[in-house]
DNA sequence: GCCAACGTTGGC
DNA sequence: GCCAACGTTGGC
């Protein structure tokens, strides 16, 4: 079982619509290495929901719900999406802000590379997350 | 809206 | 294959 951090816009795409959809599939990812862990992604991978520009914070855990396969928005062939499912919502959000400020979290990708929309995360990290949310 | 960081593109 | 130019992302 892997951990992943997916962001997206809350604009675009939010952690709400993903509830009300109960499924989607994550499309638009057009950067290698964002890509690359998409393909590394398996079914019942859990995820982090964070939103950016709007909140900077993870609002929700998602999973896997299917692994990669073409992105069907484009011929180009080089790209993917995977299928994500909503798990819950977070009691209370985890701020980027939250986040940068606990020194056992300064090694994520989210803080490191922020700009990758697609990023690997710690099993630790992944826990920490939640407990910052109130969730454990 | 600005700008820093960073990834990609294309000329050489 | 290098690197400058350019475009995009995302925090502030």
């Amino acid at each position: 079982m892997n951990y992943w951090l997916i962001k997206s816009e809350p604009f675009k795409y939010s952690f709400d619509q993903l509830l009300k959809d109960k499924k989607t599939f994550w499309e638009g990812v057009r950067n290698y290495q964002a890509r690359n862990n998409l393909r590394a992604m398996k079914k019942g991978d859990l995820l982090l929901f964070y939103h950016s520009n709007e909140g900077k914070e993870v609002v929700g855990i998602a999973k896997v719900a299917g692994e990669a396969y073409q992105d069907p928005t484009t011929d180009d062939t080089n790209w993917v999406v995977v299928d994500v499912a909503p798990v819950k919502k977070l009691k209370n959000p985890v701020t980027l802000a939250m986040v940068k400020a606990d020194k056992r979290l300064a090694q994520m990708a989210l803080v490191t590379s922020m700009r990758l929309s697609v990023q690997p995360v710690k099993r630790e990290e992944f826990d920490l997350i939640l407990e910052l949310a109130g969730e454990q």
